[in-house]
DNA sequence: TTGACAGGCAAGTGACCACTTGCCTATGCT
DNA sequence: AGCATAGGCAAGTGGTCACTTGCCTGTCAA
């Protein structure tokens, strides 16, 4: 989880979702293109996507030949579980 | 930040500190290497030990030839606010 | 059924990152 | 002073990672 963290485009990724849940490939792709200005390639968000279901931040919902990207936050908590924040 | 984190050993590092704040380089290596097997060179804890800096999550104190590492999880805040963790 | 659309597979490439190696500086003890 | 200890600097190297390229599979509409 914390390596899909590292990269800058997987991060925007979340943000996208977290925008608008449920979106499909090509819809994030042109959404990062318009608001961010990430003309990465189809493969590569692709590739993004692989590795943020991996680390159980994105479910997928498969529908005929649309698949749709759920933001998914509940690993986040291990997080500040394992780190407590201190005031 | 998010890079600093996306490292094995640097997170254990993070582990070290949460269970002995203020340790110095030394002992931060002698005990990865006791307690989590981690046999890294000296320098190599010191490169995580800068990366750990420069994201704000180990704050640093000198005081003679000695050199004191201390957590701080504040930066960690960004994560959850970042991307609401909902239940 | 044919073509357009959404997505997947896999090999290749370039850059970055963790780690090592060798040497150097500085502080403190005797 | 002299030596051991704590840490720093910098170049080199191997492996991982993000990204591309090219082609393939599956779904839906006309």
């Amino acid at each position: 989880m914390f390596k899909a963290l590292a990269d800058p485009t997987r991060r925007t990724i979340l943000d996208e979702l977290t925008d608008r849940d449920g979106q499909t490939l090509f819809e994030l792709c042109s959404r990062l293109l318009m608001k961010h200005g990430i003309d990465s390639t189809r493969q590569a968000i692709s590739q993004h996507l692989e590795v943020l279901e991996a680390a159980g931040l994105v479910r997928v919902k498969r529908d005929g030949r649309y698949k749709f990207h759920y933001l998914d936050s509940a690993p986040l908590k291990e997080i500040t579980k394992r780190w407590p924040i201190r005031d």
